[in-house]
DNA sequence: GATCGGCGGATTGTAGACAATAAGTATTTT
DNA sequence: AAAATACTTATTGTCTACAATCCGCCGATC
């Protein structure tokens, strides 16, 4: 009977819908349906809410059941303000105490996060950076960054998904210079150089917050009050 | 009927019993004996352990059980080297945000410190400490550092017990000294001091990390090769 | 006409019984 | 005699059924 790995896949594929905004923020979780969907009763799906709850992809409500973990101005505030402080400090612990085959780990990653850049496959791209940056974690062994790690993890690849536009092809650069950093990161871990990792993750961090930015605060459109907007394109003026 | 009640009742004793190591560290927890004492069945008291281990208070192994959460070697290191980064961040954050309500809870913990000091009543000194940080985690209000917050006072509390030892009166001294600390965060943070409170939470962190240090590494013992205890003790001769 | 109170459906929470896995023990075999 | 294997037992994991709570709807009353 394979009901233990019904509920492992479960668990596994509610952090996916959750991360790829195929379950948006803020959507109710019905009990009676997701148990069905995933072949499992109640019970386990309920104690599988109450794990995922504890990761920070879902909250729980007395009586009113539980929703994707939401998303609002405050959260993505505070995401802004703690993430340099975590992704440093695990990038220089994970330099230290990375063993060899965390590090394999992590080089596989990278191979298909590559190759999810070149194939466009935004979800996937996505979900690997994720796992990445979730490895580096793990080879950090702190277990009190370890949660707010997770948390920042979910809501990072969450906003990513929400602010990809494919019609912006400016933005292959970004990634592959994301990519690049990848390499650099394992490079660092390597040689064991705490500093440098810590370096680059806020070197990371900045551009993967320009990036943002320039969804959130797109630039003004480019038109003078009152003139034709394709003469004020022509020229660039303000 | 208020088994709702009782469920919660046995969250919260669990989460006493575990802070004041009357669950000791690594002891393991049986479902059927915990569901019994707290007359509740076990899908309840199941669902419970899922999010005590979600709170970091306990750890779940699959089939085989769960266990009060580990602290061995590493998490005493990596307790020291995470939480003054932690401590400092929630405390600027606790004077930027807070709350009146908030405040006034803060002070009504501090009234209960204060008088559990007098009483010389340690489990409760040290749980009354740990809610006054983790009402200073709520002012905050980051969820991205709230997690890790709530780890670091479960190890800080179950490490302050562990260390405790009432024979030491010179302790009473410190004991005076970090409760004025508490008072002066109150203040900070009631003229949204921010940079002062975050200050201030190393300055206590580094007066809980002395007194944590004094019983790890105490003062060599007094007694010289080849002779006699009692001439040395008398002498004060190394 | 608007608001309050009560009723019914739907959903969450709980209970007890059953199945499966793991650990301990005893027996057997080499 | 020692080690390995099979069996027993205790414990975890799961399922179905039942109870309690919440939310929306309807009617009644002011």
């Amino acid at each position: 009977m394979d009901s233990r790995s019904r509920k492992a896949r479960c668990l596994e594929a509610l952090r996916h819908r959750i991360l790829t905004l195929d379950l948006p923020p803020g959507s109710a979780l019905d009990e009676a349906t997701l148990a069905a969907e995933y072949e499992i009763s109640r019970p386990p799906l309920r104690e599988s809410l109450r794990q995922l709850a504890g990761e920070g992809y879902v909250a729980i409500r007395e009586n009113r059941g539980a929703t994707v973990a939401p998303m609002d101005q405050r959260t993505l505030r505070n995401f802004f303000l703690t993430a340099p402080m975590i992704y440093s400090a695990v990038a220089r612990l994970a330099a230290d105490h990375a063993t060899p085959a965390q590090i394999m780990r992590l080089k596989d990653t990278q191979i298909l996060f590559r190759a999810a850049i070149r194939e466009g496959d935004t979800a996937r791209r996505a979900i690997l950076n994720e796992r990445f940056h979730a490895l580096m974690g793990d080879m950090a062994a702190n277990e009190f960054l370890a949660p707010s790690l997770r948390r920042l993890l979910i809501d990072h690849t969450r906003i990513s998904m929400t602010f990809y536009d494919p019609r912006f092809a400016q933005l292959a650069k970004q990634r592959e210079r994301a990519a690049d950093q990848h390499d650099r990161f394992i490079e660092l871990i390597e040689v064991r150089d705490g500093q440098g990792a810590a370096d680059l993750a806020l070197a990371h961090w900045e551009l993967s917050r320009s990036e943002i930015e320039s969804f959130v605060t797109p630039e003004a459109l480019n038109i003078q009050l009152g003139s034709d907007p394709k003469a004020a394109h022509r020229t660039g003026t303000i």
